[in-house]
DNA sequence: AACACTACTACGCATCGCACAGTACTGTCG
DNA sequence: CGACAGTACTGTGCGATGCGTAGTAGTGTT
């Protein structure tokens, strides 16, 4: 089966829930949708979402030389992200529940 | 805001939801997917993925002259298109579950 | 020295919903 | 009776977005 198509406008949504307690880099922000259950989203996806989040300016971003391998482009919500992540989330309620509601008609 | 990129993937899934119980044709499917709550799905996308559906084998069609406007052309749901149906909706279903953790853990 | 892991970037592709235009038929209203 | 609205379908092309793949680069392990 294709997860990918699913995903399709609903990773933006993911993101900006895993980046809401702590500001996270692109491997970890992988890991975290990975451990989240999002088991099959590829890494390119997500930093092109973050890119795009950040290109929006939804994200500020700052980066952390690490002395054990390749620096870390940290990445950090602000005011604009977080609107925007409540904005999201009540959308995808509403679409998530307008979708169930057709499968109950059927299953009736 | 764009609700058309959470459709991707899942009008497949709407649209057989809808043709589960009777057959219709596409501007039928349309207004049932749009009373089901859909209020936005283009007419285009559905009629797309009708033939879509169809080339995949998942549905039947029959021709039936209208005496009363154009000709309407009828899909019905066969066991194929059954079987993606249930097969969609657990992964529907799987999907939204998950997601809603990712955004459970955020509001806690 | 070879390999694996971490971490990021960039290119191009495939999917799919949608806008738009076009065809065609029927009924209504001025 | 002519213009328009409503019904019903087809086809073309676009835009958004997730993904595969490759490349770069640093560190640690065997």
């Amino acid at each position: 089966m294709d997860t990918s198509q699913l995903l399709k406008g609903v990773l933006d949504l993911a993101v900006l829930a895993v980046l809401r307690k702590d500001d996270g880099y692109g491997y970890d922000v992988v890991r975290r949708l990975r451990a989240g259950g999002l088991n099959d989203v590829g890494d390119a996806s997500v930093y092109g979402t973050l890119r795009r989040l950040y290109n929006a300016g939804m994200l500020t971003s700052y980066v952390v030389p690490s002395e054990e391998g390749p620096h870390r482009k940290y990445y950090s919500i602000n005011e604009t992200g977080r609107a925007r992540l409540a904005e999201s989330r009540e959308t995808w309620r509403s679409f998530a529940s307008t979708l169930d509601g057709l499968l109950e008609e059927v299953a009736a």
